[in-house]
Order: structure tokens, then sequence, then C-alpha cells
DNA sequence: TACCACCATATATCTTATATATGGCTCCTA
DNA sequence: TAGGAGCCATATATAAGATATATGGTGGTA
């Protein structure tokens, strides 16, 4: 039994005539009468009562009518559901965030304009640090993640460059540059500088050494931190200074004052990661709602 | 996209291999790698992805998989619930009634019986006259009815007796036969006969008629009732006496007693009626019930 | 009684699913 | 790193089965 058989068996019910359905259903009366008439064989039972003028349902007909119309209409939604699917309004979409991108204001501002535009489309959303999200990426755990580059996989995990964030230095409080806006790196060559483990954000990590090395001065390596925010508390516990990406100044930790960094500073780039040779439209609409919003949505907060 | 499509899938879906789903579903691979394809691309989107070994559901793929799973599932209940009705174990089934005849034991205990024999089975009750009945068994409003012979289209009508039950006298309380336990029919030749009319009960009519012929007298026929169970109201305002079936004197109606007849004495038919050529096993396990109730079922209370 | 409407049957045709044979890719292993 | 195993894709052939065409049969109707 098919959904063919169920629509012969709806529309002859409808017509209560044959030729009539057979016409509706765009095909000639005999097949139809012959397939009905198989069908009954294999259910084993009379669906239709054959009449000089047309035909009637029995009342088994009548019985399993309803539920031949609701099969018919679940296949016509499933189709739905795969086309909507097809079109990226409707799924479900994994995001893998590297870490203290959810403090950028233009992520947050992208997801929830994704979610108005596609109300159909659930979101999860995961953070860790940039191999953990590639791993995720390419195991399929998520679909999308905004990293730090590089990554350690640049053959199957294709990257496109989303925005460059400035840093600021954090220093604790007290410290006697607490006052002075803006600072040179050099200036603080003898400060240990706590940063978290190169193989969590490699990028960002060589962005910041290279711009000690610009400047003319090699950082004292301080206290490894164990990510990328985690270097704030270190810094107001009093053990050294730390270079963290602007967005990080809204945690609003007591004991750490941000400071511009006068040039050269390092930058922290993050950028859109998927699986290399994947096109799904639900991810490239997720995709170009990300690019515009950080287009029209990267003015920050002024420092305190 | 067919019931197949549905099967394909889920198997595909439930082995993660195209090939062992082949087997499972007793076919090759290659045909199932083509078919699979083809729905991906009719529905416009990617069920699975290939991979090196076997392969893995997509988002849309997993989010289709309870649909599809839910359609098969209905498909089989469907086909389940016809074989049901075809063997009689589900369904519904319209019971036409003669008058007076839910008042014979043996009927609802048939009925009970049977809703407890079949519990997947609704049953509708419809008391009427033989010839309307007919009518309703013939055009399908009813499907078995349980009437008093003949019937008028014996042509497309099936009879079956049933059974044949006494009758009684019924006298106005304060008759001089009121303590008079069993009454020949000559005795009341004087008295006028309340009778319903003819064409509602020819069977029963003539037996009567036929009754008083044979004892030796002609009736005075008296008002006539507008049902066979209406006879009783009118013995009871003193218009006369009545010959009605034995069932009858459980109405309690005040102003009439009831006293058996010395023979000759007619008998009330019972007959079931189904539409001629018909045998459907929901219909014939019905009647069954009816014929057995009927013979292990037929004793009748005391007359007070 | 002849006609009309409609379903059933018989045979032919054609679509389409499936089988067979083979190629190609990826991963695993010696 | 080369060879093999596992697995999916493609191409062609075959078979099944759905549909079309032609025609017969039946009951209702003018």
């Amino acid at each position: 039994m098919e959904i063919r058989h169920f629509r012969y068996f709806v529309t002859i019910a409808e017509t209560g005539n044959i030729t009539h359905a057979a016409e509706k259903l765009g095909m000639e009366q005999p097949p139809l009468s012959q397939q009905i008439r198989r069908l009954e064989h294999t259910l084993g039972i009379a669906l239709f009562r054959r009449q000089a003028r047309g035909v009637s349902l029995t009342e088994a007909g009548r019985a399993l009518l309803p539920h031949a119309r609701l099969i018919l209409d679940l296949r016509r939604q499933f189709i739905e559901d795969a086309h909507g699917l097809a079109r990226g309004e409707k799924g479900h979409l994994r995001i893998g965030l590297a870490g203290a991108v959810p403090l950028l204001p233009s992520i947050p501002f992208a997801i929830r304009q994704f979610s108005t535009i596609a109300p159909g489309v659930t979101l999860s959303l995961e953070e860790s640090n940039t191999p953990a999200l590639c791993e995720a990426l390419l195991s399929y755990r998520t679909d999308i993640t905004i990293l730090r580059p590089p990554v350690p996989d640049q053959a199957n995990v294709h990257v496109i460059p989303l925005l460059d964030e400035p840093t600021l230095i954090a220093l604790p409080k007290g410290h006697p540059f607490t006052d002075v806006a803006e600072i040179h790196l050099s200036r603080l060559a003898t400060e240990p500088l706590i940063i978290f483990p190169r193989e969590l954000g490699p990028g960002f990590f060589d962005a910041i050494l290279a711009a000690y090395r610009d400047a003319g001065v090699t950082p004292a390596l301080g206290q490894q931190a164990p990510q990328i925010a985690g270097t704030i508390p270190l810094v107001a516990a009093g053990l050294g200074v730390s270079i963290v990406p602007q967005s990080l100044h809204q945690l609003h930790t007591g004991g750490v004052t941000f400071h511009k960094i006068a040039r050269p500073a390092p930058h922290a780039a993050l950028a859109i990661g998927v699986r290399r040779g994947e096109q799904p439209p639900l991810i490239n609409h997720f995709i170009s709602v990300l690019q515009q919003a950080c287009k029209t949505h990267t003015e920050l907060p002024d420092l305190p």
C-alpha cells in the first residue's frame, strides 16, 4: 500500500464516481478501477460498494477515510518541511563561539536578528576555544563557529574573516598608569604579561607577541591564564598586566582598568568557520546576517 | 514521494549504511542509492552525508526522521485497522429494531454480550416499524435489523427467522376476565380488538386474525393504534382488548392486565433482516451472537 | 426497448524500480 | 606507501507493475 493508493481511495470517496476520480487524478478509469480493486483485495475488505450510479463508501471505507486523509496530509507536510529546510527557513543551527565572543555587541545582535528573520530556526550556542571549536565543527557537533583564526585544520575548515577587534591593556587598579588613557607597549616591558596558553588561540597569541616585538620590547611572561577571558582575574589579583579583546572591558570586574594601546597594537581577529565544501542555505543565511551585523554594528561603548 | 521512500529513508538512517539498509530491505545497494538520491533531489535537500564509512544524517535528515517514522507508523495502523474491520473486530454497526423488540430480554442481552466480545465495535440502535426498517436497511442507513416478517421487499432483504414470541391478551383493569389466567379467543369475539395498521407488521397482524379465525370467531375491529406497542394505552383507556407480544407485559402500564391465550394462539415472529448478497463478517458475527442469545435466553419473567 | 452512465475485463504499452557489473574514493594496515 | 577492504556512485540491462486502449456487461432511465 503506497501513498498513491491513499490518494486513489480519498479521491474516489470524494467524487463517489471512479470515472470522475480518474479524470481528477489525471489518469484513465480502468487502471483506477483495477488499483482500488487490488487495494481492497490486499486489505481484505471492500472500501466501496459498486452501484449502478457510481460507488459509495462501505462502513469500513467510511471508518478508514479520515485515517487516509491524515496520512496524505502528513506526507504533504513532510514535503513542505523539507522545502522549508532546503530554503533555510526551518531547522536547527548549532553555533560554536570562541571565548568572550558573546561580549561583542554585534554577535548577540546578529543572533537576535536572525531569530527574528527566521523564526522557524532554533539555535543552540556553545562557547569554547578555537581548537575545540574546530573539532566540534568537523565532527558535526556544531554547524558553524565564530573563532579566532588561524585554525589547526585549514584543509577541512573554511575560514571567512569577520572582523578585527581592537585590544586593550588591562591593568590592576592602583597601577601607576591607571590614569593614562593610551599606553605604548614598550612602557609595559617590565610588567609580567598574563596570557592564555598559545594553543587556545594561536592567532591572537602571536598577534600580541608581534605587537610587543614591533614596539621594540619583549614581554616578561607571567602566570598563564586558563583561557582568554581568564586573564582578567589574575590581573585584578595584581599578578601582572594583560592584553585583551576590547569587548572584554564589559566584564565590569572591579580591580581592573582598561586602556587603549598606542601603535603598534595587536588586533584580535574573529572569523567564521564552516566545514569546507558545505553550503547549506541555513548556514549561508546566518553568515550573511552575521556579516551585515558586524558592518553596521561595530561601535563599542566608550571606555570609563 | 511514496511510502517506499519513507521506508528507505528510515532504514538507511537506522543502519547508517546504504549497503546494510539495502540488505535489510531485501534489495540491492545501487537501486537504494539511486532512490534515496532521487528523493533528495526532489525534496531539494540532502538527507544524508556520504562519508567513507557509510552515511550519516544531515541536520535536515535528523529533523525529518521522526516525521517519516510517524507516516510509516500510521500506514501500518491503517492496514491493521482495515484487517480489524475485515475480521469484524472493529467498526460500527447500525441496528434497526422493530417496535417493542428491546423489551424482549434476549435482545438487549445479545447486544450487551456482543459489545463485550467485540469491544472495538460501536453500535447504534434505531427503533421503527418493519417497512421503515427495510427501507433504512436498503438505503444503507442501517446494517442489520430485527423485524417482524414478512418483509415487503423479499428480493433484496434476506430474512433469517430468529424466534417465535408467544402473545398475550391485554385487558383493561376491572374487565370480567381479570382473574382468568388463560383465555380462549372465542370468548373475546364481542370485544373490540385494538390493533395497529396492517402495513406496520403484516405478518403479526395476519397471525392475530388467523388465530381468531381458527378459534371460530371474527374479531370486532376497534380503534387503530399508531404502532404495535401503542395498543396498550388504548386498552387501558377501556377502548377494547388487544393481542400483544409477550415481552410487552414488561411495560408495567397500570390499567392493563395480561393473560395467556388458550390454543389456537397467534405468535409474533421475529426475524433478522440483512441486505441480500452481503456477508460482512461484522454482521455475521452479530447474527451468530443474536441466535445464540435467543436459544439460551428465552425464559420470560412470570406473569404477575 | 434502446440508450446512457458507469464499472469490469482483457490486452498492449510504457514507465520505473530493481538487478548486474563496474568504477572510484577513503580509510586502514602491513 | 602500496595494497586491500569497505562502501557509495554510475551505467546498462531486465523485470515488474502501473497505465492506456479497446471492449464487454449491467442497471437505471427515457
